[in-house]
DNA sequence: ATTTTGGGCACT
DNA sequence: GTGCCCAAAATT
């Protein structure tokens, strides 16, 4: 039984479930049964079991029901219930987003496995033994298995065998069971294990974060150092500080591919690594690191955008590193903005929080020049580097060869690295061979038949692939349209296609290619880092994951094969992505002894971002772009939200947006767009359309979108979705 | 979201 | 009357 806030005897509680469908629902608290706001419990619904967290009668409005209706709990879980602080960020991120709080709530409670409680499990591992009797499936098994530790369902993953083989070599003995704590303890990093010396502009930055950390306040910063001037080595100091002070921290990274590289610094500095999240970790690993977060026995928790809502017990410091990034807005489900909502849960639990970029979104940049954020400047690079020379070739004056895409200066450029034993880098931000397969007989192009896109050829894997809904095929020999062999042409270029010319051009060079697909495992990460350091490597070929993190002194030269990609497709940030992009890839080049040169191919030389860049003038492409923005009432002076409705019938989908567009509301401060087809009118075999809302600061969008949507009803079939501070534009 | 219910309808 | 399908209602 609990008390309420007066002392009265409590046997009445509100629950908040995980199903948006369902509104909050009471239950009667069983005697003997101790629950709390934020405890996590089990309740009898209709016939089901259902989790629900305990949440304060008075922000959570409900129908009321008679106390004789209600039922009895049928338990509380074996978690710490959940701290007020986290219960206010839950309803503050719904609100603002316009999604369900259940929704908010699922992320917190995000491994079901977790809320069991302690327990052991049974694993797995080679024994060393051999079979009695050898076969092809057994083999390969044993093979994949090398070193693998993990449960049978696992293991089969892993191997690419059947359950049942393994359960084979089970009873052979030849894999031997390990019972493992499901929460044994992660190793302990240490706040002075390897204390760097930092140059004085990084000292005084650290200086600042640590007396922030001690004062356990809220304090925004923004980390604003150029690329390659040793930002991450002076928030170490910061988590150093909360380590000391058994305060918890968390990293966020834009993506999971950057963190074998920061894995390692971490490790030299502090002597363990950190604890991960990302959604890519088995059920056992989620586990056990949410219970060691929501214990507080994890320091460090170095983690992807859903890490941020974690029930940490006693979060000291929030690092968001590379805060500029896109990535960090969630693109479906609640649309939140990760580098945002740090803010709020810093604010809400008293910390300091630091967002490091070397270049800023605008909206940072403008809360710091405000006196929001406290900004701290990284002017130079670490260790005497100098930044890089930024040139322009105009492609068109320079233009390529037919099926060719590198302009001549740009291959003189690499031939002379490739002499002097340097290494190159080309940016492309396109994934596999080509964009788009047509038959030359026909015109026929090959498209998803679930999305508004075409498939792209991997001639490495030889398949044709959707980037948005995962839909592949193999190429076929003859034209599905017309059934003319050998007619079908690869048009345009894609990472493969580039180092394909690399190598046509440098026989000799060897070029390795760095994207989602060569680099997808945490193993071939680091392979590639160890091969590219080691000097293995003369022309690295990449998309976007090259853009940032890495760091190999031999690299003096940095190719942009389109710059003018990213400023395609009417995209509200598109300018400002372009300059980020362009700028972080170009901040690979140099950073050891040698200088670096950054060569831009473009046919907009005189576009205000290429011109920005090319000068090496970021004040003034941020000026300009400030100007841009407040001209079209983009944040950081007005708001936009998105209004997406899909269905898998097009009518439907049609009629709903229609239907919303008619109802608009008639306001001064909110202008509404559309209802149009969304620029990705076929999305996964939904079709989708899109209104846009452009309010004045002054507006209170949220509120006028909850009105004006709460008062409709939709066929069963239809989503309705909103995204508040939109990033992608699809 | 999931489960139960109840109405309408064909078939016996 | 019985079985079956689907839509609507209830779930605390």
């Amino acid at each position: 039984m609990w008390r309420d806030h007066i002392g009265h005897p409590m046997n009445r509680v509100r629950l908040l479930i995980f199903n948006a469908a369902l509104g909050p629902l009471d239950y009667k608290v069983p005697e003997g049964m101790e629950v709390v706001p934020g405890s996590v419990v089990v309740a009898p619904l209709g016939p089901r079991q259902v989790t629900g967290i305990v949440w304060e009668e008075e922000r959570l409005p409900a129908d009321s029901v008679p106390d004789s209706k209600l039922r009895p709990l049928l338990g509380v879980l074996p978690v710490p219930p959940l701290k007020a602080e986290l219960r206010r960020l839950i309803e503050w991120t719904a609100d603002y987003y316009c999604a369900p709080m259940a929704h908010v709530a699922r992320m917190v409670i995000s491994s079901g496995g977790a809320l069991k409680g302690a327990a052991t499990m049974t694993e797995y591992r080679l024994s060393g033994g051999m079979p009695e009797r050898m076969t092809a499936q057994r083999e390969l098994a044993m093979a994949a298995l090398e070193g693998e530790q993990a449960n049978i369902r696992e293991l089969s993953e892993i191997a690419g065998v059947s359950e049942g083989v393994l359960r084979g070599l089970v009873n052979q003995g030849v894999l031997e069971p390990v019972e493992v704590d499901c929460d044994r303890p992660y190793p302990r990093a240490r706040a002075d294990f390897d204390v760097p010396e930092l140059e004085p502009e990084q000292q005084a930055a650290a200086d600042r974060f640590v007396e922030a950390v001690r004062e356990q306040e809220f304090a925004p910063f923004l980390l604003d150092g150029v690329t390659g001037s040793g930002k991450t080595e002076t928030y170490f100091e910061a988590i150093a500080a909360a380590i000391e002070d058994e305060r918890q921290v968390l990293v966020l990274l834009p993506e999971i591919a950057l963190t074998e590289a920061f894995l390692r610094r971490f490790e030299d500095r502090f002597g363990a690594a950190p604890v991960l999240w990302h959604s890519s970790l088995k059920a056992t690993e989620r586990r056990r690191a949410w219970r060691a977060i929501a214990s507080g026995e994890a320091q460090v928790v170095v983690g992807a955008r859903s890490a941020l809502f974690l029930p940490y017990a006693n979060l000291g410091l929030i690092v968001v590193d590379e805060a500029h990034e896109i990535s960090f807005k969630q693109g479906d489900g609640v649309r939140y903005n990760a580098r945002d909502i740090a803010v709020m849960r810093a604010r809400f639990e008293q910390f300091p929080v630091i967002l490091a970029s070397a270049t800023p979104a605008l909206e940072s940049l403008h809360m710091a020049d405000t006196g929001t954020y406290e900004k701290l400047v990284l002017p130079s690079r670490f260790g005497g580097a100098t930044l890089p020379e930024i040139e322009t070739i105009n492609l068109l004056e320079e233009k390529p060869g037919s099926q060719s895409w590198l302009a001549a200066p740009l291959v003189e450029a690499l031939k002379d690295r490739l002499e002097k034993g340097e290494q190159s880098l080309l940016f492309l931000n396109r994934r596999g061979y080509a964009p788009l397969t047509l038959c030359r007989h026909c015109g026929y192009r090959f498209q998803c038949p679930n999305c508004s896109a075409w498939l792209v050829e991997h001639r490495l894997s030889r398949r044709l692939a959707c980037h948005h809904c995962g839909h592949e095929t193999t190429p076929p020999e003859t034209c599905p349209e017309c059934g003319e062999p050998d007619c079908l042409v690869a048009c345009g270029p894609g990472v493969e296609r580039i180092a394909d010319e690399v190598a046509q051009i440098l026989p000799e060079a060897r070029v390795a290619m760095a994207t989602s697909d060569t680099l997808n495992s945490p193993e071939k990460a680091a392979e590639f880092i160890a091969m590219a350091e080691a000097g293995e490597v003369d022309v690295i070929v990449g998309t976007q994951l090259v853009t940032k993190g890495f760091h190999f002194p031999e690299l003096t030269l940095v190719g942009v094969v389109d710059a003018d990609l990213g400023l395609e497709g009417g995209d509200l940030r598109a300018a400002e992505r372009t300059y980020q992009q362009v700028a972080q890839v170009a901040g690979r080049a140099g950073r050891g002894a040698k200088p670096g040169k950054v060569l831009i191919q473009t046919r907009h030389p005189e576009a205000p971002v290429i011109a920005a860049l090319a000068a090496g003038d970021r004040d003034a492409f941020y000026e300009a772009e400030t100007e841009a923005r407040r001209h079209a009432g983009a944040p950081p002076f007005g708001r936009w939200a998105a209004i997406i409705v899909s269905s898998e019938d097009e009518a439907e989908a049609r009629e709903a947006a229609n239907r919303i567009g008619a109802t608009r509301p008639h306001l001064d401060d909110v202008q509404v767009l559309g209802p149009a087809p969304a620029p990705l009118a076929l999305l996964r075999g939904r079709y989708r359309y899109r209104l846009l809302l452009n309010a004045r600061r002054s507006a209170s969008l949220q509120d006028v979108i909850r009105a004006w949507l709460g008062d409709l009803d939709f066929p069963p079939g239809v989503r309705v979705g909103v995204d508040i501070d939109p990033y992608s534009f699809v």
